[in-house]
Formats: structure tokens, sequence, C-alpha cells
DNA sequence: CCCAAAAGCTAATGCCATTAGCAAACTGCG
DNA sequence: CGCAGTTTGCTAATGGCATTAGCTTTTGGG
């Protein structure tokens, strides 16, 4: 019997595929290990169960979901810089819809302060602070910026949102508003 | 042996008590059975399954937190009332956060168009009407809304705001923000 | 070439959902 | 009051999944 060459990544990434494509409920220690041509207990040599591969899933959107929008911000600033990483945040959530639920549950999965290549916090973060806002309200303007891209997606996603048209017209305004209300942001700065 | 007395709605309640409680994810028919004091399969007899269970949950959760936030908003206009009708969400969402998670997926569980007492959209889309905005603008107002508060409510849930002081204050700031950027909504009037 | 570590496997356990079929309890009607 | 039909709840059985234990085979370094 030759052997299968696992390894703790090909098991991730074949779980995070799985969960893109099936959705992220639908992921299993028994799938992943039929995609892998593999008896399910042997998983085990590579993740540490279920929970763990969860876990994995999760790490590996959240990287995937800070580079992209890393990615989009770099060299644009202000409003431009913000949509792009609007942009880039739902697309990503949108081809890897397995991932993205995968990452919302990060800290359950994984203990606390995993370690990230990219956080995607601190990439949006980024893209505020060249709103000039005061340093204190940086947490508040985060978490909102936050809120808002993540229930946007999240409801979408769902089904959430009636009236399938439209969709991506509704994005580009809540993000246009949010950009406006950043500009307004208490002890908030100006800036283009 | 003397029956039970179970009806369709004490099992819903019941499996949303325990949704409370522990997690909406802890949720299975051999908890609710057990809470019950009566054997699984008995639930079938009122329940349409797991799946069926979980449908009723978000029923209870989608009309609970529509009349929720109604009764918020009931008397007040503008600014006022999104600020009551928001509070009155998050408020909802932290005293019943199983029911909460359940609502999410209510077009997951339930066909579409369920009957519900009460539309939390449809509440939340009455108090954008105090704002004045024009009527084709409605749809990409009131999912910004729903996106700022789901978002915010989804993240804070889930622990995802590493820091846990001031989350009360980013809401008021989230709020506030976004009711300034209803007032300047392409298309909108202003009032109040 | 040999041997220890690693990778996979089968077997077994336990939990859960679901279905089938049975028995007791309630209902309404004569 | 009695009885038939319906309803409710039960036990038994099946199948899927996660997890653990213990075995076998491969593999790679000395």
């Amino acid at each position: 019997m030759p052997r299968a060459g696992l390894t703790p990544a090909l098991v991730a990434e074949e779980a995070a595929r799985l969960s893109d494509e099936e959705g992220f409920d639908s992921l299993s220690l028994a799938a992943v290990a039929k995609r892998l041509g593999v008896a399910t207990p042997s998983l085990y040599k590579h993740v540490d169960g279920l929970t763990g591969l969860r876990g994995e899933v999760a790490l590996l959107g959240t990287n995937g979901i800070g580079e992209a929008v890393q990615r989009a911000a770099v060299g644009r600033s202000g409003t431009d810089a913000l949509h792009a990483a609007a942009d880039a945040y739902r697309r990503y959530a949108h081809t890897h819809p397995g991932r993205y639920v995968a990452l919302q549950q990060l800290p359950r999965w994984v203990g606390p302060a995993p370690e990230l290549s990219t956080d995607p916090v601190e990439a949006l973060a980024a893209v505020l602070r060249g709103f000039g806002i005061a340093e204190e309200q940086m947490v508040h303007a985060i978490r909102a910026l936050r809120s808002a891209l993540h229930g946007f997606v999240d409801l979408e996603t769902r089904g959430g949102f009636g009236l399938p048209e439209d969709v991506d017209e509704s994005y580009a305004l809540l993000v246009e508003g949010f950009a406006r209300t950043l500009e307004h942001w208490p002890g908030s700065g100006r800036r283009r």
C-alpha cells in the first residue's frame, strides 16, 4: 500500500476548498478524507480533529482576506483606498464563502492571538489611517467599518436581501456613505 | 404512563430557550427531548425534524426582534427613533443570542415568505421613512442599516472585538454616523 | 542493511437524526 | 357509560459521523 503523502497543509487546503464548494457546515472529516482518498482516522495524524480542521480553514481565510484587502489598498489612499479595500473584502467573501464563514469563528477554534501573516483588521485599519481620525477614535471607526462590510456580506450570502437586483449598487452606496461618515468623524481631521 | 402534553409551540419555545442558553449550534433534538423529559423520536409528532425545529426557533427570533424594534420606535421619529430601534435591536440579540443566530438563516430552514407577525426589516424600514429618503433609494438605505446593525452585533457576539471596553460607545458612534449618512443620502430630503 | 518514527488502516465506541411499528391515552359520539 | 378512531409517546433499528486504540507498513537516517 503506497502512502498518500498528506501533510497538514494539504489537508487544510482540501478542507478549505470543500468548505468553499459545499458550505462550511458541510465540512466534515469524513468528507475531506473521501476527497483525499484516505480513511477518516488517517486525518488525525495531520490535524487536531474536526475543531482543528475548522481552525485551519479559519486561518487560511483570515490570511487570505487580509492579503486580498491589503493588496487592493496598496498604492491608494483616502476614499479611493476605502472603496478598493471594501470591494476586495466582498469579492473574497464571494469567491471563498466557506473560508469566510470559518474566519468569523477564528477565536472559537483557535486560541487567541494565532500567528497571522496578514491580519485583515490591520489591513482595514491601515486604510482608515489615511482619513486622519483621532487616535482614540480609531478603535470605534475600525469597528464601524468592519461591522458595515461584514454585515453586508453576511446578509448577502445568507440570502438576506430579498430582491436580487442592485446589490452591487447597495454596496457602493454603503461604502460611499461610510466614507462621508469618516470625514465627519468626531475629532477627525479631513483629507482628500 | 401519563402524557407529556407537548405542543409544537411548547417544543419550539423550549428549543429557543436552549438555543439562547447553550448556543444555537448546541440545539439538537436529543437535547430538547431531554429538557422536556421525553424520548427523542417523540418530538417528530410536533416538529418537522431538526430542520423544522431550527426553523421554529428562527421564526420566534424573527418575530421577537421585529416586535422589539417596533415597540422601541413607536412614538419617536428621526434620529431619536433610529437610536431607539438600534438599541432595541442590539439588546434583543444580547438577550436572545440563540434566536438571533437562528433568524439569520430563516430562508434556509423555512420556505420563502413565512408568515411573520412583525417583520423586523419592515420595522427598520419604518424608522427610515422618517428621514425623507427618496423611494427608489429606500432599498439601499435599509440594506445599509441592516448591514451596520447586524454586522456590529454579529462581530460582537462572536468575540470579534478584541478589546472588551467601549463597545457600547462604538455602537452609539456607529448609529450616530449612520444617522448623519442618512441625512445626506443621495436624493434624500432632510428632517430633524 | 536495520530500526525507530511516522503514516495509514481496521475495529470499536458513542452520539445523534431519522424511520418503523407498537401501545397507551384521549376524543367525541352513540 | 362505552367504544372506535385518532393522537401521543415509546422502543427498536439503521446509518452517518467523530474519536480512540492498536496494528501494519512504509520510510529515511545511521
